[in-house]
DNA sequence: AGTGCTGGTCTCTTTTTGAGACCATCGTTC
DNA sequence: GAACGATGGTCTCAAAAAGAGACCAGCACT
């Protein structure tokens, strides 16, 4: 792990980051936040930090995903060098997904926000409550 | 910000919090890191962690957003906890979101997906072009 | 010959999102 | 005094994305 992604900036530096120097369009660092913020991204990503799975295990560990969404989210994230598929010549021909190096250095992060949502879930659960009992 | 968001857990510890414990439906947080992997969440979780701005204001900074989907994820990250929404009596009415502690504390460790995605987007888009260019 | 397992794809329906018109009110402008 | 712009939305309709479930080929086992 590179430990420079620990090395905090300002707020207005990772703004700035974010929004490629004033204009939110158009900026890279939204191009890859933005790959790994879909609904199913982050948990695949999280399966596969614990260990490499086939794609019918990943299928059975996550059962509300639909077969076309796990296909297609485990293709994206391939696609974006997060996943590694390798099928093995067996009968039936078996797939195994992993992550890459790439991969792992994105889940790092990524712990944290888990970690955070961990920590935090009952003051959101609250404020949800707390939300709608005022608007009714 | 509590430090013990800092303090790194097995990954098998992150994977059973996120899964519930072996059961990945129904989890308080993976609930919770799915209110935030919107298209837009982050980014104007972003935006208001410089500083509070107004509905116009927003939709200016994020260009390509609809007024409706700018409406709807301020109103889910209200909901959530995250952003404080304030109408003040001027004439038109004109109204100010701001991050809560809550949002800024969630902001933290978001921080530290972007500065991955700062530091790692050239590699995310050389893998694309590499993996677009294998399968042609 | 029938059944099951593999990792998908194809089609159909429902949900989500995007594009854009519309709204009420007030201040300013012509 | 009538038109215009700015405020922060909502409403409707079209397009895109996602969910549900049928289907498929190949081989093993019974």
């Amino acid at each position: 792990m590179d430990s420079k992604i620990f090395s905090l900036k300002s707020k207005l530096e990772v703004y700035k980051a974010m929004t490629g120097g004033g204009n939110f369009a158009d900026c890279p660092v939204r191009d890859v936040i933005q790959g790994i913020s879909g609904k199913w991204s982050s948990l695949l990503v999280m399966a596969l930090a614990e260990k490499p799975y086939r794609f019918g295990e990943l299928r059975r560990l996550v059962p509300d995903i639909s077969q076309r969404m796990l296909t297609q989210t485990l293709y994206d994230l391939q696609r974006d060098g997060y996943v590694h598929r390798e099928v093995f010549p067996t009968k039936p021909p078996s797939v195994e997904y992993s992550l890459t190096d790439l991969g792992r250095s994105m889940f790092a992060p990524l712990q944290m926000l888990i970690q955070w949502a961990e920590l935090n879930h009952d003051a959101v659960r609250e404020a949800r409550v707390a939300f709608d009992a005022a608007q009714a």
